[in-house]
Formats: structure tokens, sequence, C-alpha cells
DNA sequence: CAGTGAGCGAGCTTCCGCTTGACTT
């Protein structure tokens, strides 16, 4: 749409996305007209798998619906131009764009040019101009690997799940290791069985220098493992003399991270802000539209020498020369392709940004970052002191740190994932204390700790962990975790924590020792990643027919393939075909041999009826049942029911599943209608005279609740809704003015409207409010499209995979 | 929103990686 499409350029540079063209525009001048691919134009039509099995897997490229308008303008610019740039990025998804356009736009080889720069630096595309190259068709044949890989796997394996477990679900080489992890870890956690010991602290009292009383806190250098031992070393305390045996010191220096990657910007924004990784990346985007920070999708650490320099003048004007310690840093990750600079700020000189709350936060957390990490090492003294208790061969040992030189420290500390044992990691200054000195017990202190279960996934972690495999790119880590969350096959969510008892042990300086059992909460967990019914019998179909697909290393080892599909020493359609053969010879016997699979699993004997109660995976989701199916004439139906929230096919019992057919439960009669208790989606409820009421939270018990009680319930609530009543009309009983959460407002036909702010709702006639009603409807006709296609979207798809569906209607309308 | 728990079968679902917008209570 730009007023330059129509007038003939000399140059014409096409990069991958708008932004960056911008910038690149401003650096090479008015003979340059710079323009965006919006990345990828084509990709491999949906019929046939878009791949001709039966001739080399010769690839039906088609281009995308949302990119015929981008590719008909490239196609004039491109024709008018004396010379085409093709600036995509240095990595083989780049190099194939390049190859695409190529062919797509019909360019000529004598005026296109392959162009590569990894920092949008002046210096740097000046040079790249200057030193065009040839698309690297190996590299493109690299990507055509990668690509037709990729679909032959997602296009064989899916459809073989809808038909051994459910329709619509999905597979696919980055997605099903995704959901492996965390069923892995989920299986992990319910085998874990916690192991006690007793922790010993001690606090010592201690006159520093100018006679002031501190206190010193050290903990026991072992711990106990039964009660027994652990009370009779307390006892001994009690008159034993504690004597400073030693008192180390060692130097001790940190070092930075890194620059920012994608993978450990989302790690550090959900540890220190709780962004999710989606959240993260969207106001990265806007970060990066604005100018204020380079490109967020990379894999690289590295940094431009225009951002070191400034850095370094940076830290030098804001710190001292002393706090400047310019690095160079390497990857560690697996496969990584480093097209682009580390997430940088733009200029370094700006701390902070103008924009929203969360947009500051994620700026002045990545120059942070980025400062830190051109800033010197701190140093560090360790000091530990031994101090020995009594004669029991045993000792106290308090930890300090004091800082010598903070270094990077003044800027930037780097989080983790360990939760609980932070206290262990406390730096604390120590008073002056030297060796032979006799020290005053004040108390001494023992607790049960028991062993941590291993850490359920975060989004953040499970990117960090699938970039460790080397599984995924800086671009679809946020949408692979969408997916699989979409898909139903996990389930992000907090649990609260459970109570546990622990044996507690006291003494303090010249009393008797107290015993105690005390409590703690234990395993609550927020934002966590937890598998869902249908995610881990997917998992188990797939592991049991498909193990080599699912495995840990299958990304890394096809990668070595298209390394050397890229180095021109295997043609890549014979490394495909390598793969193909066999796998889908997999697919074929899966198909024909394998049972469904429903996660079934037999709890026992109901007593009431002597029938069979089993689990399995229903058409809704995850259900009991009591008896079994037969084919017999007049034979009995089986008895079903869903399962709750927060229970598993895998961990549910026998006594769990029976009490599910407990309800719904007649109590009795009130008015002569059937009052009745059940649990919905929302909770237990009480049903009566078709209008629901919940129960209350942690007062009712559904299955113990008696009439009266839920009489009671049911006047409180009509109370209530009373009060929600503002006006009514006798005239229209369709039609009412309801007190609501944002104030008062008009319901009409099970429709709410709004009602304006200077109009008094009490006040309303009924004409008034037809009339808003009218106006209301008028104003928003749009609302009412939206709403409908909202709502063919819903009837389509089970889930809620909105937004991809929702292209795809609209994109075949526009046909 | 508070249930449902199939085969009278028509046609659809699905992958991974590049990019940005246009959606909504």
């Amino acid at each position: 749409m730009g007023k330059k499409t129509t007038v003939t350029e000399e140059n014409l540079v096409i990069v991958e996305s708008p932004a960056k063209a911008k910038t690149i525009e401003k650096f090479l001048g008015k003979d340059f007209l710079v323009k965006s691919s919006y990345g990828h134009i084509r990709d491999l039509s949906k019929s046939d798998f878009g791949v001709d099995i039966n001739n080399n897997y010769q690839p039906d490229y088609i281009i995308s619906s949302d990119k015929k308008e981008v590719v008909k303008e490239l196609k004039l610019l491109a024709k008018n131009a004396k010379m085409v740039w093709l600036a995509s990025d240095e990595d083989r998804e780049g190099e194939a764009i390049a190859w695409h356009l190529f062919e797509t736009l019909e360019l000529k080889e004598e005026n296109t040019r392959r162009i590569v720069f990894h920092e949008i630096t002046k210096d740097a595309i000046q040079k790249a101009i200057k030193n065009p190259r040839k698309i690297d068709i190996n590299l493109v044949n690299a990507q055509q690997a990668r690509r037709v890989l990729d679909r032959l796997v997602g296009f064989e394996l899916s459809p073989v799940l809808w038909r051994k477990v459910k329709p619509s679900l999905s597979a696919g080489r980055v997605q099903s290791v995704a959901v492996r992890l965390i069923v892995d870890r989920e299986r992990e956690v319910f085998a874990f069985k916690p192991t006690s010991s007793y922790r010993v602290t001690a606090i010592f009292e201690v006159t520093d220098d100018k006679g002031r009383v501190k206190e010193l806190k050290a903990e026991l250098n072992k711990r106990f493992d039964t009660y027994e031992q652990t009370k009779a070393f307390v006892e001994k305390c009690s008159d034993a003399e504690f004597l400073v045996s030693q008192v180390e010191k060692k130097p001790v220096k940190k070092s930075p991270a890194a620059p920012f990657t994608t993978s450990t910007l989302q790690q550090e924004a959900s540890r220190k802000l709780g962004f999710s990784v989606a959240q993260t990346m969207s106001i990265a985007q806007k970060l990066y539209e604005a100018g204020k920070i380079t490109y967020m999708r990379t894999d690289s650490v590295n940094l431009s020498d225009l951002a070191l320099n400034m850095a370094s003048a940076q830290i030098s004007e804001m710190m001292g020369p002393e706090y400047v310690n310019i690095r160079k840093y390497k990857t560690k990750a697996k496969g990584a392709q480093e097209a682009h600079e580390a997430i940088r700020p733009t200029y370094l000189d700006k701390d902070t940004v103008a924009g929203s709350a969360q947009e500051k936060r994620l700026y002045e957390l990545i120059w942070k970052r980025t400062i830190a990490s051109q800033m010197s090492d701190a140093q560090l003294e360790k000091t530990v002191i031994h101090i020995e208790a009594g004669n029991t061969g045993e000792k106290f040992l308090a930890t300090g740190e004091i800082i010598k030189f903070d270094g990077f420290l003044k800027v930037y500390i780097e989080s983790t994932d360990n939760e609980g044992e932070q206290e262990e990691n406390e730096s604390v200054l120590l008073p002056p204390i030297h060796e032979g000195e006799v020290l005053e017990m004040l108390n001494v202190e023992a607790r049960q700790r028991w062993s941590q279960k291993p850490a359920r996934y975060t989004e953040a972690s499970l990117v960090r962990k699938l970039e460790e495999l080397g599984i995924g790119r800086p671009s679809t880590y946020a949408p692979t975790i969408s997916t699989i969350q979409n898909r139903g096959y996990v389930e992000k969510e907090d649990r609260d924590g459970t109570e546990r008892h622990y044996k507690h042990l006291w003494l303090e300086k010249g009393k008797p020792v107290i015993e105690s059992e005390k409590k703690e909460i234990t395993g609550a967990e927020r934002s966590k990643l937890f598998p869902t019914d249908i995610g881990m019998v997917v998992n188990d179909f797939l592991v049991k027919y498909f193990e080599s697909i699912v495995s840990f290393d299958f990304t890394a080892k096809v990668e070595k393939e298209f390394d050397d599909v890229a180095l021109g020493n295997v043609e890549w359609s014979k490394s495909i075909d390598e793969f193909y053969k066999p796998f889908h010879d997999t697919v074929e016997e899966t198909l024909e041999q394998s049972e469904k699979s429903t996660g079934e699993r037999i709890l026992g004997v109901d007593p009431a009826s002597g029938q069979q109660v089993s689990v399995r995976i229903g058409r809704f989701g995850p259900l009991a049942q009591i008896g079994v199916s037969s084919d017999e004439e007049g034979a009995e139906k089986p008895r079903f029911a869903s399962l709750r929230k927060g229970q598993h096919l895998e961990t549910i019992t026998l006594e769990e599943a029976l009490d599910l057919f407990k309800l719904p439960r007649t109590l009795g009669e009130f008015e002569n209608k059937v009052v009745v208790i059940g649990i919905g989606r929302f909770g237990p409820y009480i049903r009566h005279d078709s209008k629901f009421v919940s129960l209350k939270k942690g007062v009712d018990d559904p299955f113990e609740i008696d009439l009266e009680t839920a009489i009671e319930r049911i006047k409180t609530k009509r109370e209530e809704d009373l009060k929600k009543i503002i006006k009514e009309f006798t005239e229209e009983p369709d039609l009412q003015i309801l007190n609501g959460r944002w104030g008062p407002f008009i319901k009409y036909q099970k429709k709410n409207f709004k009602i304006p702010k200077d109009k008094n709702a009490e006040e309303l006639s009924l004409e008034e409010c037809k009339a808003l009603i009218e106006a209301d409807t008028k104003a928003s006709p749009k609302k009412k499209t939206a709403a409908k296609k909202a709502a063919t979207v819903k009837k389509t798809t089970a889930t809620k995979k909105a937004t991809t569906t929702k292209k795809k209607t609209t994109a075949k309308k526009t046909k």
C-alpha cells in the first residue's frame, strides 16, 4: 500500500520482518526499497500430504492464503527493480525463504543476489551488500527434508490416533515429546516416596568488637535418620561446650549469565515477573516493533560490537570502569543456528522505556541482563565457622558470605527454579569470631524434613528442557505450549498443598527438651503443567507403537541427517525415504493390529451389585462405569459417571469411583418439587424447581447434607436474587433491570444490555429500556456477526482452538 | 452450565517454522 509501490526502484531488498525492513531502509539510503515477506510465503498443500510419496517425495507447494497479497506486491516490485537482494535470515529456514521467493517471484539469477547479516547495524548491512552470494541449494534441501519429515510424521501419526484413541487428536515430532516429558514427570511424582531426616540448627550468642551481642545461626553438618538419634543428640547439647575449632575463609567469584535468548528470556520473565511464555513473547514483540529491543526470536547469545561498545561506555559511566568486563559468550544449545543477535535493548543508554507496566518491566529485565553480562565478576569471601558440639563428635557449621566487590551483582541476579530450599542459600554477614572461642548456646532446634518430590514443569522450565534436547525452535516454543494445552493433553493448574505432620525438638539454654508434633502445608503447586488422562493415554499409545518417534533423541538424530544434506553429502529425498519406508510400515501394522486405546482400568467389584467397576476415556472425557456392555437381549445397561476434576484414571481408587455414583442424590421434596444434590462443573449444587443453588464451600458436604439445610440454602439464594432485581414490568416479564457485577443492566430475553452512566436505572420506563436495547443492537452490528462466527466455531470444534479454525473459515469465505 | 456414555456413517480433524495482525468480555 506504500506510495513507493508504483515507482521503479534500483534495488529491492526483501527481509523477513517488517520492523527489520524499516530499520534497514534507513541504513541503505534512497536507492534501496526494503520490503518484508512476513516469514515463509509458501507451504505444503494439505491434500495428499502435500508430498508425492511415489515420486521422490516431490513437495507440492502453494502460496499461503494470508500471503497472496504480499506475494503479489513483491512480484510487481521485483519486476521493476534492477536488482533484487534476498536478505532473509542466515539459517536453514531463511535460506528456504530466499529460495521460495526466487521461485515464486520468478526471479532471474543475473539480477538476484543473496545476502546475509546477523546483526542489524549499518556496518553489518553494508558489508553484506558488498559480499553477496548465491542461494545455497543444499541448505534449502535440508529445510525441505525437515519440512517433509514433519509433515509425514504429523499427518500419518495423527490419523492413527483418530482411529485408535479419539478424533481430532494430533501427534508430531515436537509436541508429542513435550507431552511425554510432562507425563513422565507426573509418574515420577506419583511414584515418589518421601523419606525424612532430621535437621538440627543452633543459635549461639556472640559479642562483637564493639561489645554488641549478636546471634549466630549454625547448622549441624549431618542429618539424623531417626527421631531417637536426634533426641539423644539434642539432649547431649544441653550441657555441651561449644568450641570454635576452625574459621575457614576462601575467596569465591561469581560470573554473570549470558545475554538473553528466547528461551532464557522466557524462563527469567516467568520466574521474576510471573509472565507466561506467550505473554513474554507478545510483550517482547511490542518492544521490538517499537524499536526498543532487538529481535526476540533468537537462539544466539552473541552481541554485536556496536552493542559491546555501548555497554562498555554505559557501565563505565554509571558505575565506573572497574565494573566493565567485555565478554564473548558461546551458545550451549543443541542445534542453535544463531541467525540473530541475543535479545538486547537497541540503545543501552536507556535503562527504562515508555509503555505499559509490563513492557517496562520486561524491558528493564532485558536491560539489566544485557548490562550485567558485560560486567566484572563479583568477588566474595566465603566463611565457614566450625563449632564442635562438646564430645558428641558432631559439629555445627555457620556459613556466611561477604561481598568484597559486587561487580555484576550490582545490577542483576539470575533466579533459579529451586523451591523450598532457599534459606540455605541466604548470604549472611557473620560476626567476627576467632578460633578457640567458646560460644554460649541460646537454643537448639531439630525438625523432621522430607525429601522433595521431583518438580513438575512450568511452561518456562519445559521450554528449557526442550531446548536442552534440541527440540523446537525459538519461534515455536510458545505455540507448542499452547498446542499441547489446546489439544487437551496438558493443563496448567494450581494445586493446594496438603497438611503434613512433622516432629520437632526444642532445647533452650538451661531448660529441658520440648518434644512436639507440628503441621506444615506441603506440595502446593502454582501454574504447573499436569497431563490430562487423554494426554496420558495418547502418550502411552505412542510410546508403545512409535517409540522411535517420541524418543528424546529423535530430533537430534534427524538433525544430524539434515546436516549431511546441508553439506551436500546426502540427497534429501533419499534420506527421507530411509526414514519413511519403515515408518509407514509401522503405521500400517499399528492400524491393523493394535486395539483401541481407552486407558481402561478395572478397579474391582461393586459390593452392592456384584458388578465390575472400571474407568476409561469416554466420548466426553474420563468416566467410571459399573457393569459391562453386553449384546445380549435385555441385558442391563452399565451405569456411568464422569470423573471429577483432579481425579485421574491412573490413580482413582475403587472407593472414590463408587462415591461418584452416590450423586445425584434426591433428598426429598420442598414446595412439592424434588430437591436433588449433585456435583457439576462449578462444584456441588442443589437443584430445585429447575434452579441451581451452590453448596456452601467448606461447610456443606454433598454426601451428608440434609433436606433442612438444603432448603435453608435455597431460601437465602432467593433473598439474594431479590436484591438483584431493581425493577420489573408486569406487561413485559421478559425484561428486567438487574444489579450486576458492573452495576445495573437490562436483561431482555436472556441477553444483557448496557445502561448509560447518566441514566438512573430505577427511574427507567419500559419504553426507555426498549429504546436502549434497540440502540445497543444497532450500534454494534459487528457484535452479532462475531457472536455467530464464534458459535459456528464451537459447533465444528470440540475444544478451544478457536484461533486456527477461525482463520480457516474466514480464508475459505474470502476465496 | 449442572448431561451425555452410539456406529442408519457425511466429512472433518492433523505437522513444524517463518512472520504479523484482528479478534473479545
